[in-house]
DNA sequence: AGCACA
């Protein structure tokens, strides 16, 4: 009964419709060659060739209804058939009101997302900050990065389409934080499509592509900076060699920087053993010594391009450095053993790790003690709620000074639905904002050479 | 030669 029916839709019940199906087309039939048999009788503005498991069918949309009617009319009164190539092709009105294209790539549930960051200075945003993004969501397998007419775009490889859907839900059409970003870059907006790729090619872990899942890889000579101390770390996650130590450059050091004021900074995130400041090139230079490389990773994380002072003064650039223990031969203004316990600078460690002390007694409670706590792997860091979605503390931006103004992070950015479970695993809240997070220590309040 | 992956 439902073939008959259908078989009777076929033959001659068929409404009227824009779109024509062809059947018993030449192998290989072209979109032109559709164009030009339906030019006599109308704009053809659609077409869908090798329909079919013969790939010998096609479709053709006409703009207007009468001109696939003017068309069947033709043929079904022509002595001469439709023909491509010399070929008879048959012609009726499709079942279908408008032709639907396949689904893209762009459509397909895949494990790979293709990013495109927008933004006047998408570009500076780099790999590393991607993958900490990314890795909300779940294992980041590989990263490319690519410039095409679109803009500056990402190859996001997750181990599956679930995972990448979830990351895809979440991040499309959202900003990415500003305390991932340095004080110069703008407003840098994701939008995420799936891509056709299942795996990515890495050969070398650079600057403009990683593959987490191969530590080994070599690292091309474009990803390396900072005098050759970067190496790939054996999680794979970074291309430079943690240590205790840190190195500090200060960039636009309009202010004195003292060995002083690095201690208050950098003990934030925990003891300091020693500072060793020198200079280099004409910048200031400074090594940090904590005592585990833990700490000095989230210091970092966290201190990496901001600045001491408002303003962009005294802009840090640190690396790690391949020192594990300084020699301080003496305590003077430039170098400084603080595990000597003679050395009184001890005792005036505005925080100790684990618990941040307030100098103007803004609150903390949005990070508490136990998001400073250094632990073997920063995934574990405790982080109940804070991240993209919290608001900044109203503190933050009615501190008399901000050492880091760009550290907050605005509000809306980024989805406050965000499940917090969903949070990045390298992003704790004791790895940022340490605008909220720094005492307005009166050491760090610049005395001389005062612009204004 | 008969309606949508090829």
């Amino acid at each position: 009964m439902a073939s008959v029916s259908s078989q009777q839709q076929f033959r001659y019940t068929q409404p009227p419709s824009k779109v024509l199906h062809l059947r018993n087309l030449p192998w290989e039939c072209t979109e032109e060659e559709l164009i030009e048999l339906g030019k006599p009788f109308g704009k053809v503005v659609n077409t869908k060739c090798n329909v079919g498991s013969n790939r010998n069918q096609a479709f053709i949309e006409f703009t207007d209804l009468n001109q696939a009617i003017a068309m069947i009319s033709y043929y079904a009164s022509s002595s001469e058939p439709a023909q491509v190539r010399g070929k008879t092709v048959y012609l009726q009105y499709s079942n279908r009101q408008e032709i639907v294209h396949n689904k893209t790539a762009a459509d397909v549930a895949g494990n790979v997302l293709l990013v495109t960051i927008e933004g006047e200075d998408a570009r500076l945003v780099s790999i590393d900050v991607l993958h900490l993004v990314f890795s909300a969501f779940g294992f980041v397998h590989k990263i490319t990065t690519f410039e095409k007419t679109a803009g500056f775009q990402a190859l996001v490889q997750f181990s599956d389409a679930e995972t990448a859907t979830s990351a895809k839900d979440a991040l499309d059409g959202r900003s990415i934080p500003r305390y991932l970003l340095s004080e110069q870059v703008g407003p840098c907006t994701l939008k995420i499509t799936y891509s056709g790729h299942t795996d990515l090619t890495v050969k070398f872990q650079s600057h403009r592509s990683r593959d987490y899942t191969n530590p080994y890889l070599p690292v091309a000579q474009s990803a390396i900076e900072g005098g050759g101390q970067v190496m790939v770390g054996l999680d794979g996650k970074r291309l430079e060699a943690e240590s205790n130590v840190l190195l500090a450059s200060i960039e636009n050091m309009q202010y004195a920087v003292t060995l002083d004021v690095l201690h208050t900074v950098f003990s934030t995130f925990g003891p300091i053993q020693k500072i060793a400041m020198f200079d280099k090139n004409g910048a200031l230079q400074a090594l940090i010594q904590y005592p585990d490389t833990q700490t000095a990773v989230v210091a970092k994380e966290a201190l990496e391009g901001h600045c001491i002072y408002d303003g962009g003064f005294c802009k840090l650039h640190l690396s790690y450095s391949r020192h594990t223990d300084l020699s301080i031969k003496v305590n003077n203004d430039r170098s400084r053993d603080y595990t000597i316990p003679i050395t009184p600078v001890v005792n005036l460690q505005p925080s100790i790790l684990g618990q941040p002390v307030s100098m103007t007694g803004a609150p903390a409670q949005q990070y508490n003690g136990s998001q400073y706590t250094p632990v073997s792997d920063p995934a574990m860091i405790p982080q109940p709620q804070a991240g993209w979605g919290t608001a900044p503390p109203a503190v933050a931006q009615s501190m008399p000074m901000q050492m880091y103004n760009n550290t907050y992070m605005p509000p809306g950015n980024m989805p406050p639905q965000m499940p917090p479970g969903n949070m990045p695993p390298q992003m704790p809240p004791g790895n940022m904002p340490p605008g909220m997070q720094f005492p307005n220590h009166s050491m760090l309040q610049p005395t001389s050479t005062l612009p204004a």
